[in-house]
DNA sequence: CAAAGATGGTACCGACCGGTACCGTTTGAC
DNA sequence: GTCAAACGGTACCGGTCGGTACCATCTTTG
C-alpha cells in the first residue's frame, strides 16, 4: 500500500490531463478518481505543478520506449524504417481514447515558455527528433541531418491532423509526404550537398 | 460610445486568449483591460462561451483574408502560388506575439469536440484546406484533391514546429517538404492516377 | 432640453480552485 | 505483537471563477 499511493495519482492525473487538459482537471479530481487522500498527495508531490511534471516525465519515458519498441516490431531492414515512424502512429491515432500528443498539447496550455511543464514538453521533441536522426542515420542518409527535423515536423503534423479529423488517416498521408521527401533528388547547388559529397570522398562510403 | 464596447470586449479577449489561452484568462481580466463594466459585457453577450466563439468566428474571417492577400501581394504566377503560403506562414512566425494557431489550441484546450468552440476550429481548417485546394487547381495540379490535405498537414506541422521551436525556420522546412512533394512523379499503378489520366483525355487538357 | 439607452463601477452570489492542518485508521517491518 | 510510517477522510483557508443585480453617469436621439 505503501507505493501504490505515489503511483495512482501519477497514472490517474495521467489519464485525465490527457483526456481533459491539465488546467482542466483539479486535484479533489484526481484525489477522488485515484482514491487517494489529499494529505497523502501533498506529501507525495509539492504541489499540482509538480505532479504535472513528474506525470509528463513519465510519460516522455514511456512513449519514446513505445515508439522504439513498435519499430524494431515491424522487422524492417534499416532503409524502411524511417517510413516505419507512421505506422507505429496510424496504430496511436486508431485508439478511440487519442487526443492528440500530451506534449504538444503541454506546450499549447502552459504558454509560459519558462514553465517546467513547458520545457519538459520540449525536450520530449527534441529526444524524438534525436531518434528520427539515428533511424535515418542507420538507413545510410547522409542528409539524416537535415532530415530529421523534417519528419518530425511531419509527425507533428500528422499529429494535429489525426485529433483534427478524428481518424488515423492522418498517418498515411504523412508517410506518403515523407516517401516523398525521401525519395527527392538531391540538390547539386545547395552548399550542404557540396559537404556531403566531400565528406563521401574521405570516408569512403564507410559509415 | 454604444457600439465601442463590443469591439473592445471582442479585441482586448482576442488578444489575451491568443497570448495565455482561453481557459487561463478570466472574466474580471477581460473587463479590467477593456475597460469595459461586467454588467455591458453581459449584455453583449451570453456568456464567456459565446464571447470566445464570437472571437474566434472573426480571428477565422480575418485570418484566412490575411493568407489570400499575403499570397496575392507576391504577385506570383499561378503555379508558384502553393508555395508562397508558407513565405506568409515565414511572416507570422516571426512576430514576437506568435503563439501557434489559435485554432489548434483552442482543439487542444476544448477537448469536448460538440463545443461550439472546438467546432469553429474545425471548420476554419476545413475553409483552409479549400482554399489550398483552389490555389493547387488554378496551378493546373490534377491532383489538387489529394495534394490540399497534404499542405495542410504541413501548414499544421510548420505551425507547432514553429511555436515549439520558437522561430521561423519551420516555414522554410515545411516549403522545402512541399517542393519535394509537389516535385512528386505520379505513381501509375495509384488507381487515382488511371482517373487522372482518364480526365485529361476527357478534357483535352482544358480546365 | 429632456427622455431613453448604453455605459463603467461595485457589491454580491454560489462554486470551485490549490493548499494546509489535523484526525483516526491501516499497513508493513522488526 | 509493537511501533512508526504511510495512509484515507474531513474541515478549513484565502483566492478566483463565471454570473447577477443595482447604481449613478454619460451619450445620443428626438
Amino acid at each position: 500500500m505503501a507505493v501504490r499511493a505515489r503511483e495512482r495519482l501519477l497514472t490517474t492525473a495521467e489519464e485525465l490531463f490527457y483526456a481533459e487538459g491539465i488546467r482542466a482537471v483539479g486535484v479533489e479530481r484526481i484525489l477522488s478518481e485515484s482514491g487517494v487522500g489529499r494529505a497523502s498527495f501533498y506529501r507525495h508531490f509539492t504541489g499540482k505543478d509538480d505532479l504535472v511534471v513528474e506525470v509528463l516525465s513519465g510519460r516522455d519515458e514511456r512513449w519514446r520506449e513505445w515508439l522504439r519498441t513498435a519499430v524494431d516490431g515491424y522487422d524492417l531492414p534499416p532503409a524502411d524504417r524511417p517510413l516505419a515512424v507512421f505506422d507505429a502512429l496510424s496504430e496511436r491515432f486508431a485508439r478511440d481514447d487519442f487526443r492528440g500528443c500530451a506534449f504538444i498539447n503541454t506546450m499549447v496550455e502552459a504558454a509560459d515558455r519558462d514553465s517546467a511543464a513547458h520545457q519538459v514538453a520540449a525536450e520530449h521533441k527534441s529526444s524524438v527528433t534525436e531518434y528520427l536522426d539515428t533511424l535515418l542515420a542507420d538507413a545510410g542518409r547522409d542528409d539524416h541531418a537535415e532530415l530529421a527535423p523534417e519528419l518530425m515536423l511531419l509527425v507533428d503534423g500528422a499529429i494535429v491532423t489525426a485529433l483534427r479529423e478524428g481518424t488515423p488517416e492522418a498517418a498515411v498521408r504523412a508517410k506518403r509526404i515523407a516517401a516523398a521527401l525521401l525519395a527527392r533528388q538531391p540538390d547539386p547547388a545547395d552548399p550542404r550537398e557540396a559537404v556531403r559529397r566531400r565528406l563521401r570522398v574521405v570516408t569512403g562510403g564507410i559509415r
